[in-house]
RNA sequence: UGGGGCGUCGCCAAGAGGUAAGGCACCGGGUUUUGAUCCCGGCAUCCCCAGGUUCGAAUCCUGGCGCCCCAGCCA
């Protein structure tokens, strides 16, 4: 369906592979998806899987999960397992490629020594703030550390001291020795380990009170695992010489090489982990799965499709700009997998109902419906028609704006799938507000058009007596403006409060009962949406993924 | 004022010296018992700007301008 047979669009960490798989420098490719197990997945992360994944696939090779999971303070059991699930649910296998660079850790740490005693690397016993003092600034080098030119020796013990937990955090690191004049800040001797006590890594408990850098890490990590383009996002771009100083000086296998895109942004939302880590943390959203969270889980329980987030990261492109989708792009991909995935179903969100009067009181029928208006494939089902029945309260108007074809007074419109019926009274309160409609029914109209007269609007309908209560979630974006948090502002003001709107008193077609979570369909005429974990066998609640392309409502407002 | 990147239609993005793909959005028109879908058509004489090279430049050269990233013992 949506997968098409089409070739994958190509772009230029693509053509790369091509050309390394053409020339013989590589025979078969290797790359890996490497998150930090310190929070969810989300959107962004997907643009990588699918690119990591994606590549692996159609050259034949092979794509490791790997966790970088070097930083034990921000790091869970919670999200290493839901990573996984969302790699999985995305439609990814990394089959028996599942490892952790806290699987390296003691080899880790024979390549910091081999780098000790090449000269390459020393115990440093500056502090944090010393060690920005001799850092240096963007325009001034830095000053080489006192401790720069220790012996081999006095390294070797100082470093085996640090892991047999001899001095206290922050007291030493271990640093590069490269080049403190750089203009690279990156090789101004950047801390390969430093010390931390007393937290308990998720993978090796309390084995190691020495933690390496994501810097010397990642590379030794590609390289061990004889990974051939290491893939990542472009604020990493500066730190390429440093990657490739590390796998250069240190006895590994083979050389992996690091190329750099663009992450993705989208309007509307916000992408970083600390971000969402605040919506989570301090209650702005459900949780790391609320509907409203551009991360996998929440996309999932919003009705995304797996098929429909692989398509939009084809759509967006892979290349070194800066960018900003638009929300219409990722709208649009799962409106095409839907459309053409999804029965259809009558839901009426805000009822006002409306009695036949020439239609009998007792009677009531069963009218057969396609589930789908191209797809045959996906059968019919039947709903029950009476005398009385809801329609939504915007599908009538007593004042219509131009152009309206909806039900007015006097006039005619289509039940979907049943009769034609005439409005004939407007039944109101005390206070003015419409209580029911009474309405004719021609009986001479289902299945076949009225003669003489042309009936242009089509409204749903559900079966008063019959209809299912539901509850019925409508999301809009999280946010106000299309770049939350730009100029310094705080996004957490910038939060839409009308994100999440929730009609208690919907009513659902009969054969919605009883739906299982995750389940999806189109509302006609309204959008798509998935039954909610919170649904109960007797009150079925649904979120809304998106709604249909509104033309009309586009134009009224 | 250091280093590293990026600048092609409202958004994303092809393009690799031979005379601007595609998608999204938008605007028409057709079909339609979903104002949906689908179908047809329109939508950059121009590629950040200015010079230069060339028969010919978005693509090469030079000089500007704009935007992003880097001074965590985070990743």
């Amino acid at each position: 369906m949506t997968d098409a047979a089409e070739p994958p669009r190509t772009h230029f960490i693509r053509q790369i592979v091509e050309a390394d798989l053409a020339s013989g420098k590589h025979d078969r490719i290797a790359t890996r998806f490497p998150p930090e197990p310190n929070g969810y997945l989300h959107i962004g992360h997907a643009k990588s899987i699918v690119l990591n994944f994606g590549l692996a696939e159609s050259f034949g090779g092979t794509c490791n999960l790997r966790f970088d999971d070097t930083n034990p303070l921000k790091e869970n059991v919670e999200f290493v397992e839901s990573i996984q699930a969302d790699v999985r649910w995305l439609g990814f296998d990394w089959e028996d490629r599942l490892y952790f660079a806290s699987d390296y850790f003691e080899r880790l740490y024979g390549f910091a020594i081999e780098l000790i005693d090449k000269g390459l690397a020393y115990v440093c016993d500056l502090n944090a703030e010393e060690m920005r003092e001799h850092r240096g600034t963007l325009t001034e080098p830095g000053r080489d550390s006192p401790y720069r030119d220790r012996s081999v020796t006095e390294n070797r013990d100082l470093f085996a001291r640090m892991r047999a937990g001899e001095f206290p955090d922050g007291a030493r690191t271990l640093r590069a020795r490269i080049d403190m004049g750089s203009p690279n800040i990156n090789l101004r001797d950047p801390v390969l380990y430093r010390i931390k006590h007393g937290v308990v890594h998720h993978q090796t408990g309390t084995a190691w009170c020495l933690y390496p850098t994501y810097d010397y890490t990642h590379p030794i990590s590609d390289a061990l695992e004889g990974i051939t383009h290491s893939l990542c996002t472009l604020e990493f771009e500066d730190h390429r010489p440093l990657y490739d100083w590390c796998i250069d000086n240190v006895s590994v296998p083979c050389k992996p090489r690091q190329i750099e895109f663009s992450r993705l942004n989208l309007e509307y939302t916000v992408m970083s982990k600390r971000r969402l880590t605040d919506l989570v943390g301090e209650s702005h959203v459900t949780g790391w799965d609320d509907p409203r969270m551009p991360t996998i889980a929440g996309l999932r329980r919003r009705g995304y499709t797996p098929a429909a987030i692989r398509d939009f990261c084809e759509r967006i492109g892979i290349t070194k700009s800066e960018n900003l989708v638009e929300m219409a792009m990722l709208e649009s991909a799962i409106r095409e997998d839907l459309d053409a995935s999804a029965p259809r179903r009558m839901a009426v969100l805000d009822p006002l109902k409306v009695v036949l009067v020439n239609y009998p009181e007792e009677r009531t029928e069963s009218l057969e419906a396609a589930n789908h208006p191209k797809d045959e494939g996906l059968g019919t089902r039947t709903s029950p028609f009476s005398r009385e029945i809801l329609i939504d309260r915007s599908d009538f108007e007593e004042v219509p704006p131009k152009g309206f074809k909806r039900l007015v007074p006097g006039g005619e419109v289509r039940l979907r799938q049943a009769y034609v019926i005439r409005c004939d009274e407007v039944v109101k309160d005390d206070a003015g507000v419409i209580r029911e409609l009474r309405a004719w029914v021609d009986l001479d109209t289902l299945g076949r058009n009225p003669e003489g007269r042309k009936v242009k609007g089509v409204i749903h309908w559900v079966s008063a007596e019959h209809g299912v209560p539901a509850e019925v979630r409508l999301y809009d974006r999280l946010f106000k403006v299309p770049t939350p948090g730009a100029g310094g502002a705080d996004y957490r003001a910038e939060i839409n409060p009308d994100s999440r709107r929730v009609l208690a008193g919907a009513v659902v077609e009969p054969s919605l009962r009883g739906v299982q979570p995750g389940e999806r369909f189109q509302f006609e005429r309204e959008g798509y949406f998935v039954a909610d974990p919170d649904s109960t066998a007797e009150r079925p609640v649904f979120n809304l993924t998106v709604g249909l392309r509104d033309t009309w409502g586009k134009s009224q407002s």
